[in-house]
RNA sequence: CGGGGCGUGGCGCAGUUUGGUAGCGCGCUGGUUUUGGGUACCAGAGGCCGGAAGUUCGAAUCUUCUCGCCCCGACCA
């Protein structure tokens, strides 16, 4: 993308509404713009970087073996009424009435009429276990948004719902979510640990929530080193092999790991002062085991093998991928600007042309976009007619992982700078070669 | 929802206490200059001061009502 074409409105001066870096850092690097209170729009830098992280999330629940679909965002209240939850719920559901009165509302949440598509489709037992998930925006009337798409109101969250016969098929399912939720979560880079946590009101008896680690997080971490060290790696995972999966999961969870809101203080005792740590954390991520709470209410059952009835095991998952892109940024930025990792970077390198109209520097410049372009990495090329103080300053702020610039001293030696974002570490080569070193370290994410 | 604060050009702000008809920096436009980390100078454009109703000869400024946004708290992915 030529910078000159596309729409990158930064700002030089930070928005006085916005308190966190990454509420700052997105309004500055052009990537939303509000619309009101905790609702935003993504402007094309955003919504780059938003489709990225929701295509990693869709290729790591498929290969966990869970199904994608699309349920809407407006839902009746009549589903909601069986599960007791209109009620229940209280103001922070955006209720609304349609042209003939009915009770509508904005989904902040899928439960229901998951199990509804579900109970009206399926009685057997020999149909499970099945796990169906969707990414769509949900709407939870907050009662006081704050820090940018960290906590909007309008956000979009990945979830999934689990539906089981017994027990230990569901409990199967649950650590599908835990490891596939590690593998999503190292792919973009970040450093997630699952944490023992209180149901709250969606309800059930076994849940946990994945906090990425970030120094500016909003909640304070106790946890054992252990767990901080662990890595999937290059590992293949068989998810139907539910024995390793539970080795796996139990290697995740055995360490000790809560939030300041579970927090045991004697549990954390126990643990070697060596390996203990505090941190702080962003949720990124809720998985919920709760049983047949709606499956029974509303009525979702299945034949057994023995020909009984029974109310299906369910657990539903989610993950906030637009606050994945706030979390990103919390845990990756300096006081420059975002640093992306490779893996959702809106743009894997970035095209400096020092003296844009020298005709050796723009043709240079024009053959490195076309051979980086052809090599299939994503390159923001400032062709702007800017001084080279403004191009770094953008992108530095924009967040390119890797920055190529080009020059009339250095092409009289033959040579472009390629730099590191993150290290800030340059190193002199050949146009050729830079497209080359570029692709090397593309093809691998 | 309780407590606090703020709405003045695209952004950041001053002016409000002591009413007299709007100003600064950045950005934007044109020009000259400059050119390896947000260049300097010149000349411009752009605001019914969130909205409504009052008080007054006169309101950004005082009064009342209203809308919006932000911060702290309880709540949440």
């Amino acid at each position: 993308m030529r910078l000159t074409r596309y729409f990158l409105p930064v700002l030089k001066e930070t928005p006085a509404e916005a308190q966190i870096v990454s509420h700052r850092l997105m309004l500055r690097a052009g990537m939303i713009r509000q619309s009101s209170a905790g609702i935003y729009s993504w402007l094309p830098l955003g919504f780059k970087v938003l489709r990225r992280i929701e295509q990693i999330v869709h290729e790591e629940q498929q290969k966990a073996g869970h199904i994608p679909m699309l349920m809407p965002t407006i839902q009746s209240a009549d589903l909601w009424r069986e599960s007791g939850r209109y009620d229940a719920y209280g103001p922070e559901m955006l209720r609304i009435r349609d042209r003939h009165d009915r009770d509508m509302l904005f989904g902040p949440t899928n439960e229901e009429m998951i199990t509804d598509i579900f109970r009206n489709a399926v009685s057997s037992y020999r149909e499970l276990p099945k796990t169906l998930y969707h990414v769509q925006w949900k709407f939870r009337d907050e009662i006081r948004p704050r820090f940018g798409v960290m906590r909007g109101r309008e956000f979009l969250m990945k979830d999934g719902y689990s539906f089981d016969t017994d027990r230990e098929s569901a409990i199967h399912a649950f650590n599908r979510h835990v490891v596939s939720y590690l593998r999503t979560f190292e792919r973009l880079g970040l450093k997630a640990v699952p944490m023992r946590a209180d149901a709250g009101p969606i309800g059930g008896d076994y849940s946990y929530e994945f906090l990425v680690l970030a120094e500016t997080g909003e909640s304070e971490v106790f946890l054992d080193r252990d767990v901080v060290e662990l890595a999937l790696g290059d590992r293949e995972v068989d998810f139907t092999d539910a024995a390793a999966l539970q080795g796996l999961v139990d290697q995740w969870t055995t360490p000790y790991a809560r939030t300041d809101e579970t927090h045991d203080a004697a549990l954390f005792d126990a643990v070697p002062d060596a390996r203990k740590v505090t941190a702080r954390g962003i949720e990124v991520g809720h998985i919920f085991y709760f049983g047949t709470k709606y499956s029974e209410p509303m009525g979702a059952v299945v034949t057994t093998a023995e020909g009984n009835q029974v109310p299906v095991e369910m657990g539903s998952y989610g993950i906030g991928v637009s606050r994945l892109v706030a979390a990103l940024i919390e845990a990756n930025h300096d006081d420059k600007g975002i640093i992306w990792p490779e893996s959702v970077a809106p743009f894997g390198v970035g095209i400096v042309n020092l003296k844009q109209g020298d005709a050796e520097a723009d043709a240079a410049c024009e053959s490195l976009y076309a051979a980086l372009g052809k090599a299939g990495v994503e390159v923001l090329y400032d062709d702007r007619d800017e001084r080279a103080g403004a191009k770094f300053a953008t992108m530095d702020l924009v967040g390119c992982p890797w920055r190529i610039t080009v020059g009339p001293r250095g092409l009289a030696k033959g040579v472009v700078e390629l730099t590191s974002r993150r290290t800030g570490e340059s190193t002199e080569l050949s146009p050729e070669d830079a497209v080359t070193r570029v692709a090397e370290i593309f093809a691998g994410v």
